[in-house]
DNA sequence: CCTTGTGAATCTATTCACAGCG
DNA sequence: CGCTGTGAATAGATTCACAAGG
């Protein structure tokens, strides 16, 4: 084994996106293992339950470090507690959700905001409202006080779309540095601003994409809307 | 131009994925310009406002057809109608929510899923209390009646992870090859059923990710849970 | 013998750079 | 002359296939 390329003791080497994205998932396969009382698990395995190919489990976990053994596989418990640290997951990260409409709402309540690692420590509206509503354990405030409050490591933007861009200067301004964004819009930050979009507009238009070109290889007309053109069929 | 390789006559190359995601966000980006009195747009301007490299608006349309003048750009109106035709949002489709919590409430009440191309046919539970309960413009139904109600074209999994499965079971038994997956957990499905993830906690952990190197890389030792080691610093 | 870890091969996507057209 | 459309070059991700280790 190289240890040549650079550093990396202690989990230092590049990972790829694609990679870094797979790792929660292989996480929480590893947990449901570990709960059905599993202690060893293969890449063969693992590949199984989170729907992917083996090599690329093991090339994914190979960038963590060499966790396996031969002949035997991975030991559960460890190999979550590798991916927890490479996530970062084992510290606390205090999260902020702007725009407390019936989105943010059912972000600040979800399991996955509320999971191991994030803590939501602010909800901000600019709606009187909803300013002083409690939403689980925290009340909202006025985004206008944002600054004061002590800086949150993650913002969540959830409001309609023609406040994000405001919203997100103003996250930014206070220095928040990783920007998760629900609203249906491109937005501009600095290059040392981390962005991610959940768009389910674009999810559907997907969808709605791939379900179209099958109808159209299956000449499926009686789905389409079709107006009383003769049937253009690939038989 | 090579007329080559198999059949296009009418957008029937075949288009990469990552191509697909970005459509959506010309068209939206196109719509404001066009709101804003925009007749036509250069790749360079359109890749500006998408944030992205003008060469790959270039070729992500190219593969829709020829639809631009050299020397000029693109048409937008014209450029949305075929988008919109690529993406199969000049159709209408039926979407199903299954799981009526709050994140089930949000989806069905928000922007996105109530756009042109989307129409939410039916609402979904298992719980007493929430079937029979109206949310926009439709009661909630029992999703053991599933099957009685025409067959949507787009189901959407809003349950807690331990529902997920099962209903996407039902789903699919009922003909709907469609998924779009907000549940925490890895779905299994049929090679003929198109299946998407929306996962908020994946998104979370990615951030977590990026943040925790940069905090590394800046020897940002104040925001680590650090024990009193040494700070590595890179002056 | 079984399973990891990883080079090499392949496939996919992005970016460059420019010919060609309006 | 400006901007599109696209081959060719590059970068990135996946998969194959196998040597090496327990």
């Amino acid at each position: 084994m190289s240890r040549s390329t650079g550093d990396e003791a202690g989990s230092r080497r590049r990972i790829p996106e694609a990679t870094v994205v797979r790792l929660p998932v292989y996480e929480r396969v590893l947990s449901g293992l570990l709960r059905s009382g599993a202690t060893t698990v293969s890449s063969e395995q693992l590949a199984e339950l989170a729907r992917v190919n083996a090599a690329k489990v093991r090339k994914d976990l190979s960038l963590l470090g060499s966790f396996g053994t031969r002949g035997t596989g991975y030991d559960a418990q460890f190999l979550i507690s590798q991916i927890d640290r490479a996530l970062g997951v084992d510290r606390d990260w205090p999260v902020a959700i702007v725009g407390i409409g019936n989105l943010g709402r059912a972000l600040a309540n979800s399991e996955g905001f509320n999971s191991r690692g994030f803590r939501i420590t602010g909800l901000y509206d600019v709606s009187p409202e909803v300013i002083g509503t409690v939403v689980g354990a925290v009340t909202v405030r006025d985004l206008a006080r944002l600054a004061e409050d002590p800086c949150p490591a993650i913002g969540v933007v959830a409001t309609p779309q023609g406040a994000a861009q405001e919203v997100t200067d103003v996250l930014t301004r206070a220095g928040v540095r990783s920007i998760l964004n629900f609203a249906p819009q491109v937005l501009a930050v600095g290059p040392d601003v981390m962005l991610r979009y959940v768009d389910l507009s674009i999810e559907l238009q997907v969808m709605s994409f791939y379900q179209s070109r099958r109808y159209a290889e299956e000449g499926d007309v009686t789905r389409l809307r079709s107006v009383g053109l003769s049937p253009t069929r690939e038989p």
